[in-house]
DNA sequence: GTGGTCTAGACCACA
DNA sequence: GTGGTCTAGACCACG
């Protein structure tokens, strides 16, 4: 389910947020559900308990997932309610990366035929 | 014409970078022009000249500039060439993104529009 | 009666413990009356059987109930003298807590109409 | 300036976080200013800068601070305005705990007294 | 020098 | 078993 590049320049903590993100935006992770403990986490994805405590607590934070001391930790009923101002926010970083692409002399066809690729290959698999 | 946020996560050096890469794509620095030298640079944008070296030296690297020493640094014959990878890679890049918004739901349609709002309001000038 | 937030942060034992406290204060509960048994209130809160045992262990070691094995536990005759220690040291919590909030600047008429207003309300059932 | 008390309940980090609001609340921090960094902070309250650390990551994420990596932390503009929000939440938190005494059969007329001792004690340095 | 991230391993309270 | 906190010490990028 989880994995980590050591190697990325992004943090390990912060790759592990935004794979819960994915998870639970992409219906993977449900509101109530319980996501995996700390120990096992850090086990599995050979990653030191703390930094993953560091997710938990960045997750918490953004309202995606309350944590139960003792129990464990559920993602929260408003989960999709919190990302989807994310996706917003997403949708209009895209914008300003297409703008400067479009200074940049990339014309509207060449974006078109992109989403197109992306829709239609949205069947497959992806391989992140 | 440049600028820096200093409360940015993102390094001042690479900041500049990024701004003058945008320029050579843009149009507004073109092959052959001089660039600002490190010392008006340095005043102008209240940072350290070794920060400013620091972008010169990755410019450098990248090849879009040149410099000559005892007279300034100057954008590179062969900039726009080796900017059009880049814009290769910024399109992957945001093809990638494009299929994680896929997969928390944007459809085809709110992408396709989007791209239109951008190549229609590209006529008027977008305050960066 | 008594009713438990798992997502709290104050552990569930305790808030167990405080609102019996508070019950005794309020004389909802009163010297000699019997409390509800640990498996009622397990069943009833949803609340793991030891965890209500721990609490019934705090209000007999704090001197509010005592239990009678075979029977159940009841309030201490004690109970109410016990607590006007703990009404003293709330006191003195909330002096040190307004304290601070002159410190950040609220004024000895704001503290005085925030009494007034609790005490004139005091007729009506407040919903906690 | 700073000082933790090692054998409390709360957090030393938190500890840390609340008395920085504090500060700031009283005026000894005004936005713009610089933070005692990390190490400092670390060696002279012999905590371990993880903790430190912890602390400006709460604070950071309260907008009450913002850090610049490489320079050091300052006090955010904004700082105030946030606390303010803090400080009507804590008016509101002890409104409902002078309502739980006054069920407890505190009088009015105790909890005048009480602000009356707050403020005209205030000229004198509280020991805390 | 600064803040930021991470590992290794410990202890605690809680369920 | 769980999450939460903490120490000790390391490495990195940045200015």
């Amino acid at each position: 389910m989880y994995h980590v590049d050591a190697m990325s320049r992004v943090p390990v903590y912060e790759q592990i947020v935004e794979q819960t993100e994915k998870f639970i935006l992409a219906g993977i992770l449900n509101p109530g559900d319980k996501i995996p403990s700390v120990r096992n986490l850090s086990i599995e994805l050979s990653v030191n308990p703390n930094t993953i405590q560091k997710s938990i607590l960045e997750l918490d934070r953004r309202g995606l997932i309350f944590s139960v001391p003792g129990k464990g930790c559920y993602v929260a009923e408003e989960a999709r309610t919190a990302l989807s101002a994310v996706k917003r926010k997403k949708m209009a970083e895209i914008k300003d990366e297409i703008k400067e692409l479009a200074l940049a002399g990339v014309t509207k066809e060449e974006m078109i035929e992109l989403i197109e690729e992306v829709f239609t290959k949205k069947e497959e698999k992806e391989n992140d």
